[in-house]
DNA sequence: ATGGTCGGGGACCGA
């Protein structure tokens, strides 16, 4: 079983290298992040010929959520419960047994601006929704843009950024508490290259330079984890023409 | 700086 997140920026102007990477890496499940479209643009036809079943969660012009897979997912969840938000970054269901959580958390900004503020309540509705999920489905895996660096590995300049956001301590404390729900952050289960990212800014050519973060995450629960039989990520598409600023994460789960 | 969206110029958002 292979899983994968990607943050596609567009899935309008994504569409072609999904699909070319579908039909190179060949994942079980693959979950988007920014879409950026409307739920019934969504390009279902596209994938159902790659031979995908997919499910989406959109909104015009921002966020937006996506699931493909080659079998049927069920028991969809697209909001927190008790959690107002018209913003589409959620789309939980459960596929060939696993309960998949596809994530796109708030940006924030910046420390001082009210979408840190708001963030922070969403990482708090996630935690909430997370301490429920774990309790009935022992193997979850929670997947996708974190908007979070865990930690200065996972940092081409860690001074720079210290007290930014992405990696501020109010931040990595709240990945923390949902880590520590009981979840592995199964990147880190293996050896890893150093300097590994899943995200580079398009701006002075972050990628050439390697200038990037780790901010796309596989949380397995500990039940999953001990399955988990490799996590990467696959820097090829952001090497791609006109490519996304985040490229895939994968982990492998045997059986 | 760069890229996407909406809209038809330039603001907003991203990380």
């Amino acid at each position: 079983m292979k899983i994968a997140t990607w943050n596609v920026n567009s899935l309008n102007v994504r569409l072609q290298h999904v699909l070319e990477w579908l039909d190179i890496a060949n994942p079980d499940i693959l979950v988007l992040q920014e879409i950026k479209q409307v739920t019934e643009a969504f390009p279902e036809d596209a994938f159902t010929e790659a031979g995908y079943v997919s499910i989406a969660s959109g909104q015009k012009t921002y966020n937006g959520v996506a699931v493909i897979s080659r079998s049927q997912s069920t028991d969809y969840v697209m909001d927190f419960p008790g959690f107002e938000d018209p913003q589409r970054r959620i789309l939980a269901c459960t596929i060939d047994g696993i309960r998949v959580v596809n994530l796109y958390v708030p940006n924030g900004q910046s420390l001082e601006s009210e979408k840190y503020e708001y963030k922070l309540n969403w990482l708090q509705a996630l935690q909430n929704f997370l301490g429920s999920e774990i309790k009935t489905h022992k193997n979850l895996v929670v997947l996708g843009d974190f908007n979070i660096a865990p930690d200065d590995r996972d940092v081409y300049d860690p001074e720079k950024w210290r007290e930014d956001v992405l990696c501020s301590p109010a931040e990595r404390a709240a990945l923390k508490k949902i880590i520590d729900l009981g979840f592995v952050d199964v990147f880190r289960q293996f050896e890893q290259p150093e300097k590994t990212y899943s995200w580079w800014d398009y701006r002075a050519a972050g990628f050439r330079r390697n200038a990037g973060l780790r901010i796309d995450l596989i949380l397995a629960s500990n039940n999953l984890a001990t399955i988990c039989e490799a996590s990467y990520i696959d820097r090829e598409p952001r090497s791609w023409e006109r490519p996304s600023d985040h490229t895939p994460v994968l982990a492998e789960f045997s059986a």
